[in-house]
DNA sequence: GCAACGCTTCGATTGCGATCGAAATGTTCA
DNA sequence: TGAACATTTCGATCGCAATCGAAGCGTTGC
C-alpha cells in the first residue's frame, strides 16, 4: 500500500531544520530576499545558507532569480505559505509550550504572505465581524452582501477575477493573538489598499509592518477597529 | 528577534520520520489504533513505535486513551488534521516529483479527516459546483442558497451550530486527484450523511472506503455525480 | 582582460536521533 | 495471587545530515 508517507516525511525534514526554518519563516511575506541576506538572519555561513537553499529550491518550496551577481529566493507559491501558516499555527498551539516570546513588533501587526496580521489583523477582522461584513467559523469564512458593499465603497471589487463567484474570504489562525483573522482574496485586497493608501509601511527588514497616522484614523473610523 | 521558527523546525522534525510520518497520515482518518497497530503498520518495532507515539503526545500532535491494556492513539485535534493535509498537498505538489503511486483504492475514494476525498470527493464537488450549489476558489469557499437549499432537502441543516451563519465551506486540494473538493462544515455533514444512510463504508484498514451500490446511485441520482 | 564580489561545490568532521534487544511496568482476567 | 499480554524504559550501536574551511565558478564593472 504505497503512500505520500514518505514524501511527507521528506518535505518534513526540510523544514526540520532551525536555519531553514529561519529562512522559510522571514520569506513568509512573499518579498525576495539575497543568499547573503539569509545567511546572516539564519546565523549561518554563506556557504551553509547555499546548501540549505539549494535543497529548497531543489524540492520546490522556494524559487530563486538570478539578479546581477546575486540571487533572490522567495516562496515558490502561495500554496507553501498556506502550508507554512498551517504549521505555524499548530506549533504555537502545543500543551505546556513555554509563551513564545514574540517581537513586539511583529505582534503589532505583520504580513502573513499577502493579508493583516497580529493585533491590527485581529482588530480589522472583528470590526468587520460586528458590522456583519464577514462570517468565519473554524475552517470556513464568507463575506456578506453588506460586506461586499462596504468594501465596494473602498475601491475594491471582489468580483473581478470570476463574476460567476462571489467574494470569498478565509480564516487564517494568528499564531500570536491566537485567533482568526480575515484571510483570502478579500484579506489579501485589504491589504493591498493599506499598502497603496499608506496607512501601514513594511519595515525593511523583518515581516512587521509600521502603521501610519492617516493608518491608524483609517482603520479606527473607516472599519472602526480598535486599534 | 525572537521568532517562531525554532517551534516550527521542532515541530517540523516530528514529521520527518517516516515512521511517525506513516502513524500521522494513518491517522488523518480521525479514528484511533493501537500502538501494536500502528508499529505494524509503520514496519518498526513496539519499542521503536512506542517512543515515536510518545514524542508525538508530549508535543500534542496524538491524543492518547487507554482502553485496558492497551492505548489508542489519535490526532489530538483537527487542526493537526488540517496541517497535514496542507502539508500533503505541497508533498505531491513538488516540481519533477516521480509520479506518487497511489493505492487504488485510496486514489477511488477515502476520508480526509471528516470529509469525501478522492475520485468521489472530487466528482461530487463537481457536480455541486456544475449545479451552482457551491462556489470555490483558490483559498476559501461558499456555499449559495440553492446549495442551502438543496443539503436541506437531504436532511442536512447546516445553521444548526450557530444561527446567525450561513452554512460555511472551504476547499481542500486533493492530493491524489490534485483538484480541489469540498472540504469544511459541509464537506463534513455530508460525509456524516452518506456513511449514515450507508452510501460508503469504512475499510477495515486504511483510510480508504467503499462506495455500496446504494451509495454510486445516490451520488449519481441525487448529486448528479459522474462517478 | 582582470579584479572584485556573491555564491556554490567539495571534503572532512561532528553530533544527534532512530533503532532494537533486553528487561521492567502496568492491566486484565482467571 | 499469578499468568498472559500490551506497552514502556533503558542502554548501546549506527548512520545520516548539518557545519564550516578551502577552493572553484560566474557575473559585473573598470
Amino acid at each position: 500500500m504505497p503512500t505520500i508517507a514518505p514524501q511527507l516525511a521528506e518535505l518534513a525534514g526540510l523544514i526540520a531544520d532551525p536555519g531553514r526554518a529561519r529562512i522559510l519563516s522571514r520569506l513568509m511575506d512573499g518579498r525576495a530576499q539575497t543568499a547573503s541576506e539569509l545567511a546572516l538572519l539564519a546565523g549561518i555561513t554563506p556557504q551553509t545558507a547555499s546548501w540549505h537553499l539549494s535543497r529548497l529550491v531543489q524540492r520546490a518550496l522556494l524559487k530563486v532569480e538570478r539578479r546581477g551577481p546575486r540571487r533572490l529566493y522567495q516562496l515558490a507559491t502561495p500554496l507553501v505559505a498556506q502550508m507554512l501558516e498551517g504549521m505555524m499555527t499548530v506549533a504555537v498551539t502545543g500543551p505546556s509550550r513555554p509563551p513564545p516570546r514574540i517581537d513586539d513588533q511583529m505582534r503589532r501587526a505583520r504580513t502573513c504572505y499577502d493579508h493583516l496580521a497580529g493585533e491590527l489583523g485581529v482588530a480589522v477582522t472583528d470590526a468587520m465581524l460586528e458590522r456583519g461584513y464577514l462570517a468565519l467559523d473554524q475552517d470556513a469564512g464568507e463575506l456578506t452582501a453588506a460586506g461586499v458593499v462596504f468594501l465596494g465603497s473602498l475601491g475594491l471589487d471582489l468580483r473581478s477575477p470570476a463574476r460567476r463567484r462571489r467574494a470569498l474570504c478565509r480564516p487564517c489562525l494568528d499564531w500570536s493573538e491566537r485567533r482568526r483573522h480575515l484571510a483570502g482574496r478579500a484579506g489579501a485586497s485589504i491589504a493591498d489598499l493599506a499598502f497603496q493608501r499608506d496607512w501601514i509601511r513594511r519595515r525593511p527588514q523583518g515581516r512587521s509592518v509600521e502603521i501610519t497616522e492617516a493608518g491608524l484614523a483609517a482603520f479606527r473610523n473607516l472599519f472602526g477597529a480598535r486599534i
